[in-house]
DNA sequence: ACCTGAACACCGTTCAAGT
DNA sequence: ACCTGAACACCGTTCAAGT
């Protein structure tokens, strides 16, 4: 909410950065879950005393809103605006793209959802679906509408991806996702709920790249003809 | 994870419920927001020591995952099972009422979409879509993946619109959902995300029924015809 | 079996003080 | 302007003890 000041940063003793804070936070939130990126915990990990970090941030919230910003940004929207490539595979790619930076931080996907999501990354990623969905031919009204589904199905879906596997440490490979996919499932008792376990293999799809994209283009078939 | 003892419940003391304790944490999440579920919070309000509730539940994860039970067991599946009705209005009517009893407690939403969703009533949920879409003529995998996508978009919606109108007191009035959010996008500049700005009016209606239901109808869209 | 008092190892945040 | 030590008001959880 409240931005820092940007002039002057070495002050008297340290150099200390909020990316390096932010860093250090994301970082033992994908080693140790949300539990272990604490106020204190990033501080001892740069080396400071705890309250050194409210010289960067003006408290937690706003160094987790650093993170989702962060990894928001981490997507180069420009690289999905050739209007060559036709609408539906320029979000497809994009849609990929998000799911593969944000599964590598779990962790991070609960702080993403959690809140509002109102920052300028967030928005210039709506500002983009908006864009392209005009460009197949919606009106505003329509691309307002149709770009919030996309949010909803690619966030809710990284979400619950995220959620299966615990908050523990980050960045599982996708074999070790389904692993854990189908153990899950593996446990549910076929008398009482005989369509979910027979569905244990295909639901561990679920958290593949494959079943991702099929959902997608659910989404897409949807939106492009009603 | 691990049931408690069902045989005897009347202790030496006080008689006190494991429903009891749920309720008065569920009670304090809506008033107070996350941070006002403590353990120690919810003990205070049931008039017992801190340590007790270790009594009725191992950990404090147990009692979120209680109160995620109950909520999902308020919508009576039974209710949309009928098969005279059309299976998309089966359908359509659940989703409405998944959304209706949630938003009642936004910041339950965060803390089930922040865990497995692998309880009874989960699975009891995507049993009955799997089922509904099976009558609509779906086989087994189809289905499998069609439910997953509409879990994917209700819990997607509903926990996107809990984190606009934050964690504080709960259970506000669909008119005051759509306030915070118009207030929420009236602020985006309109010079750097012009899209988004002209979209003020009806993205807030995202927080509204129909906008719900329209999204609703692209997924169903999408699933009835490849 | 249920509950308590006391303690342990933590939190986020503030305040006065140092450089 | 930046950092520290110390403190405040909290956490979740455990343990030994009481009934």
């Amino acid at each position: 909410m409240a931005m820092q000041a940007r002039g002057s940063r070495p002050g008297p003793r340290r150099t200390l950065t909020e990316d390096e804070i932010m860093g250090a936070a994301l970082d033992l939130l994908d080693e140790g879950g949300v539990n272990a990126a604490s106020v204190r915990g990033i501080a001892a990990r740069v080396g400071v005393a705890p309250n050194a970090v409210y010289t960067y941030f003006p408290d937690k919230a706003a160094v987790v809103k650093a993170i989702v910003e962060h990894l928001l940004g981490q997507v180069d929207l420009a690289v999905f605006s050739d209007r060559k490539v036709p609408w539906r595979q320029r979000i497809e790619s994009l849609a990929l793209e998000l799911r593969e930076r944000l599964t590598a931080h779990p962790g991070a996907v609960n702080l993403m959802i959690g809140g509002p999501m109102d920052g300028p990354r967030a928005l210039a990623l709506n500002e983009h679906l908006m864009e392209t969905l005009q460009d197949s031919g919606l009106d505003a009204k329509e691309a307002a509408r149709a770009s919030y589904l996309l949010i909803v199905y690619v966030f809710g879906s990284i979400a619950l991806e995220a959620a299966e596997l615990g908050h523990g440490s980050g960045g599982p490979s996708e074999a070790q996702r389904v692993a854990s996919r189908m153990e899950g499932f593996s446990a549910i008792p076929a008398n009482t709920f005989p369509l979910s376990a027979g569905a244990s293999s295909v639901m561990a799809g679920y958290v593949s790249t494959g079943q991702y994209t099929w959902g997608l283009h659910k989404v897409l078939d949807g939106i492009s003809r009603t």
